[in-house]
Order: C-alpha cells, then sequence, then structure tokens
DNA sequence: TACACAATGTTATAATATAACATTAACCTA
DNA sequence: TAGGTTAATGTTATATTATAACATTGTGTA
C-alpha cells in the first residue's frame, strides 16, 4: 500500500531512526555530543549529522528540544505532530525533565493574547522547581 | 543613609553596570559576544568577564535570559525583582522579543499544578509568531 | 585592623553549533 | 524506466557559546 502525500508518514532516515531510537529509550534528555558518543560504533562520526538528524526530528516533533539545557528528549505525547506548543517541568536537583500535557494549560496558551490582541502560533514553556523525589 | 541588609539595593558592580547599561539601552536582545566587543573599549576584555556580569544581572532580575536565542534583554518589567516567573513573545522575522506582563498569565502559571498537584516555583514561557510590521 | 565575601583579571579550554562543498539515496512523474 | 528533483549523507573545517582554574583586588562589616 503507498503512503499518500497528504498523510505521508515521516519515515525516518537512517540516521534519523538510529538517534530517535536512543534518544526515545533515554530515561532523561540527552546532549548532543553525549548522542555523537553513543553512536559512533553506528557510523555516525561527525556533529553536523546528529545535529541533522536532530533538526529534522524536532522539526516533525518526534523529539523536543529543552533549551534551557540544551538537550532533547522524545516526545510523550503521542497526538503530538509538530513542535509547536510545548511544555515541560524541571527538576532544578536531580534534572528530571517531563513533558506536561495538561488540556488546560494548552488551551490558556493557544488562545493567550498578548495586549495588542496578538496571538502567537507556538510556545515553549519550561516550569522549575523540585520533583517529588528531591522535595 | 546606610543600607540596612534586608532592604539591600543592587548596586551594581562596575562590569554589571557597564554590560546592563549596554543592555539596557539596546532594542534588541544581545548576545554575550557581541556585549563583550562592545564594551572591550571600557576594558572589559575577556568572555568570562561578560559572563560573570550577565549571570548576577539575570540573578537580581535585572536581565532575563532569551533561552531559544542565547540573548540577554533588560527587564521590562519594574516590579519584576528576580527571574523567576518571565514570558516573551518573539517575532521569527525580524526576532523583535518583547517581555510579556499579563497579570492573568502569570497568575494563571503561578497557579498550575501538574497531574500531580506538583506546583513549580519558577517558569519561563517563550511565544512565537509574527509581529504587526512582519505580518 | 582584619576577616569574609564579592568581584575582577587572565589564560586556557570545554561544549555547543554551523558553513561549505561533494556525494549518494529516495521519490516522483512523464 | 529514465531523468529530474529533493532529501539525506559524508567530511573537513570553523564559528559560537560557555566554563575551569587560579591569582588578585575591592568592599563591607565585626
Amino acid at each position: 500500500m503507498r503512503i499518500s502525500k497528504v498523510n505521508k508518514m515521516h519515515n525516518l532516515s537512517k540516521n534519523q531512526q538510529i538517534i530517535f531510537d536512543l534518544i526515545d529509550k533515554s530515561s532523561e534528555p540527552l546532549k548532543a555530543y553525549a548522542i555523537l558518543f553513543n553512536v559512533q560504533k553506528k557510523g555516525i562520526k561527525a556533529p553536523l549529522q546528529v545535529y541533522r538528524a536532530l533538526d529534522k526530528l524536532v522539526e516533525i516533533g518526534k523529539i523536543h528540544k529543552i533549551e534551557s539545557r540544551n538537550a532533547f528528549i522524545a516526545c510523550q505525547n503521542s497526538s503530538c505532530q509538530v513542535a509547536k506548543a510545548t511544555a515541560f517541568s524541571i527538576c532544578e536537583i536531580c534534572e528530571k525533565v517531563t513533558e506536561i500535557s495538561s488540556a488546560g494549560l494548552s488551551k490558556y496558551l493557544a488562545n493567550f493574547k498578548d495586549k495588542d490582541g496578538m496571538k502567537y502560533s507556538k510556545y515553549n514553556l519550561e516550569f522549575f522547581g523540585l520533583c517529588k523525589k528531591c522535595r
């Protein structure tokens, strides 16, 4: 069965798949050079190969970048197709990161208008605090 | 009149003041090495001098870091003493950044609880879209 | 004065990310 | 299925962002 253009799946390329698998099975966000180190045995030798795969994976929403940490985490939200509305909680002690999926929050932010009545197409929110274990 | 310990003002040091002034008069967020270039004539020669001043200024809430851009902007919100609750709008074309001060938004986020009932002490929110001019 | 702490100065280096260019693979369509 | 198009890859070099380590100086206060 052919995949139609409209519903086109994001079939990952070789490098993209290797890097996604690594991030997906990681229990914590991974940094680009940690990824590089881990995939060198699979033939990915250069930073640029990693960054290109990361860029694509972010673009299609399979992973997200935690901006305050320069690290990447797999999308936890099965319905998230594009990286356009993301929220995370970050523990300042153990650095555990969790993707927040709250219908209320995302609705509130998607509808938020600034003073000029401006709405935004995209957002990223990072909460900081202490996780249950670290309190 | 002496300044009491409790109400201590943040008297900026020489380097902190130089760097704050530069950021404060800038119409756009500044990157660390752009700052370095600009203050070399004032005797600040090394990246570390810049980063140390930036760290302190962020800590006391005089400036904020725009995480997605690795750039720094002066706090627009006169009541903001600490960098614990920040929100910005970022134009994806002209890169104009504005600090959002919305009582509704900050109240909503300050009171936001995740699925486990967890509240957070701090957050950073970045909205992306097109500014008035760029639409 | 002298103690404590914050800030500075300096050199070196670590960590994060992109430029530029050549090549190969995958996909579509005529 | 040939040929054009785009995405992905490989590779070397380099740009950008940030911190380590250590010595010194300034500042407030007991």
